[in-house]
DNA sequence: TACGGGATCTGT
DNA sequence: CAGATCCCGTAA
């Protein structure tokens, strides 16, 4: 899919409303990294989920602490934890600030595919293909939590191609809504989208 | 200070 | 289906 040249960042406002209004209209929308050598990447967001108040899966759900506390501040700021000890999820902070709720982007199709990634290891397709795999893929660590998605943090956001909202309007594409994945609290929230037909998409 | 679990992924 | 591997939240 061709990405046009005037595209630009996201802007922060875009993220202050419900992570369940965000996690939707982030399918179709590009993830951006500019790794430390140049190159540049980009993935198409192609399943989201999203994590709001009052949500037992949310990790603030309890209480404030200093790993979640950037998902009590302002809209499109990233929220980046480690989990199972080896991989890093990114979520993208949404509603008004003083409200704890974030979107986890968990699946990308990526292109082009970094030089450095050993394609043995994956079909194409599936190098992004989980929220720990995108992170891995894009070098994306602790390092890139409570931060701006800014060209100048080397991560951001750009909208969707006017094909794709085009397409998408036409019916052309619809998105498919169910529960999210690996969670043991909140499990029958369907608060997951997905683009159906892409084989990067979590199955169950 | 100690302990156990987790919004995952891989190889058997 | 178990193991890797470590940070963080909770209890003490």
């Amino acid at each position: 899919m061709p990405t046009p040249s005037h595209s630009q960042p996201i802007p922060t406002t875009w993220f202050s409303r419900c992570a369940t209004a965000v996690a939707p209209d982030l399918l179709g929308c590009w993830l951006v990294r500019r790794f430390p050598n140049g190159l540049i990447a980009r993935g198409l967001i192609v399943e989201t989920e999203a994590y709001t108040p009052n949500d037992p899966a949310m990790h603030a759900y309890r209480r404030r602490t200093a790993r979640n506390s950037v998902m009590f501040g302002p809209a499109g700021i990233t929220y980046v934890y480690l989990i199972y000890g080896m991989y890093h999820c990114l979520n993208v902070v949404t509603d008004q600030d003083g409200t704890p709720s974030a979107v986890l982007i968990r699946a990308l199709q990526l292109d082009p595919i970094p030089t450095w990634i050993d394609l043995k290891r994956d079909k194409p397709h599936r190098i992004a293909a989980g929220p720990g795999k995108l992170c891995r893929a894009l070098q994306i660590d602790l390092n890139h939590t409570a931060q701006p998605l800014v060209p100048e943090r080397g991560l951001w956001l750009e909208h969707r191609t006017p094909q794709f909202q085009m397409d998408l309007e036409r019916g052309a594409i619809a998105f498919t809504q169910t529960t999210r994945i690996g969670l043991t609290q909140g499990v029958e929230l369907p608060w997951r989208w997905y683009l159906p037909d892409c084989n990067a998409v979590s199955k169950k």
